[in-house]
DNA sequence: TGCATGACTCCCC
DNA sequence: GGGGGAGCCATGC
C-alpha cells in the first residue's frame, strides 16, 4: 500500500512540472525522500480519471518514454508542448526538470 | 501468507 | 551508449 502521504507529495511534485519539461521517476522518488521509482510508476498507473497531473512529463533515467499502454499518448503529449526526440527517442537533457 | 510482476535505477562490462 | 544482472517494494492473485 502507498501511504497517502508519499502518493500526495509525488503527485504534488509532477504537478511543478514546467510545459515543455520533463524528469524521470527516480528524481520524484528522490524529491519525496522515502518513495521509490517503482511506487512512482505504480502511482502513475494509478492515476483516477480526469486528474488534471501532467503524467506525461514524467520518464525513465535513460530519458527514454517507457513502453506501457499509454507511452503512444505521452510521446504525442510532450512533442505537441515542444519536445524533442532524437534518433534514439531519447529527449534533450535541456529539457530535464531538476 | 506466499510468490510473481512491474510506467525503475544503479552498477559493471 | 547499451546490454545484462541485482536490488527494490507496492500490488494483485
Amino acid at each position: 500500500m502507498v501511504r497517502s502521504e508519499l502518493l500526495e507529495q509525488i503527485y504534488t511534485i509532477v504537478a511543478q512540472i514546467p510545459p515543455g519539461r520533463v524528469t524521470t521517476y527516480g528524481r520524484v522518488a528522490k524529491m519525496t525522500e522515502g518513495a521509490t521509482a517503482r511506487m512512482v510508476g505504480t502511482a502513475m498507473r494509478h492515476l483516477p480519471d480526469g486528474h488534471e497531473l501532467p503524467w506525461h512529463r514524467v520518464i525513465n533515467a535513460s530519458r527514454r518514454v517507457t513502453e506501457h499502454e499509454g507511452a503512444a499518448r505521452q510521446r504525442e503529449r510532450l512533442w505537441a508542448e515542444g519536445v524533442i526526440f532524437d534518433a534514439s527517442g531519447r529527449v534533450s537533457p535541456d529539457v530535464m526538470w531538476p
